[in-house]
DNA sequence: CTAGTTGCAAAGAGTTTGCATGGCG
DNA sequence: CGCCATGCAAACTCTTTGCAACTAG
């Protein structure tokens, strides 16, 4: 079982570039490829989107209201209680450092035998402002 | 602009009795159509499906792993403390009912500021036999 | 040169829509 | 009866896959 070693592409830079260019925002593949924001074939883009989630560059969400997978730029991960609030009006995304969230994966784990991977999870609901 | 009027009609019945028989269970259209549960034709689970939604009767997730849309029965609006926990290896869904999860959603909204909607967040990692 | 990557087009999954028939009230 | 609902099939949207040409290392 060997991994597959990946190039390093015009392509996968230019989709990854223009995500850091846009810290905080959500990009779903359509409107990139509508807008032909990055010269890539969709083909090319679904996969290269796919590639960077599994790497962490990004973070792909899901819409309730469309039916389309939303993708974002994921600044920083290295924490493990870092989790992650998505306003589902305004679609802004905050970083949560917060013990708290370190006793309720221990207690998620402990009373309910599931480890959860807060990188990946995030909750929904409305900021501040919105509400 | 006047209200059109709704038929009662077995179909309707038929569709959400089975999302009351199972309270705490999600579903997607596909698996419904799949296992015959219903005997009704996918125009009409979609359409019936979206009217509940807007009837508040059911309530409708979107999941990261696949593309489709998960329906579950609305018992009240008061369970707001039902979270989901999803394991990323075996897809198994756990309804968590935990006054614990009580206590962070106060603790968001108190010390960040946020809302969580419980119903439409679903935390990731992986259960008991999984991990 | 070799193996991963691209882009096109075609296939696939999930969902919606058009239209004639059927059923509630 | 009138009008809404149903079911089939076709259309649509988003995403994935097959394959030949291409390119990074």
């Amino acid at each position: 079982m060997k991994e597959a070693r990946s190039y390093r592409t015009k392509q996968r830079e230019m989709v990854l570039q223009f995500f850091s260019a846009h810290p905080g925002k959500c990009f779903c593949a359509k409107e990139l490829i509508a807008q032909k924001s990055i010269p890539v074939g969709s083909a090319t883009l679904y996969r290269t989107l796919a590639l960077l989630c599994q790497e962490g560059k990004l973070k792909k969400y899901t819409d309730v209201s469309s039916n389309s997978a939303f993708y974002q730029y994921n600044e920083s991960d290295s924490c493990h209680y870092h989790f992650h609030l998505k306003c589902l009006r305004c679609g802004r995304l905050i970083h949560m450092d917060c013990n708290f969230m370190k006793d309720m994966q221990e207690h998620i784990k402990t009373n309910h035998g599931f480890l959860v991977d807060s990188g990946k999870s995030v909750l929904y609901g409305f900021c501040q402002k919105c509400r």
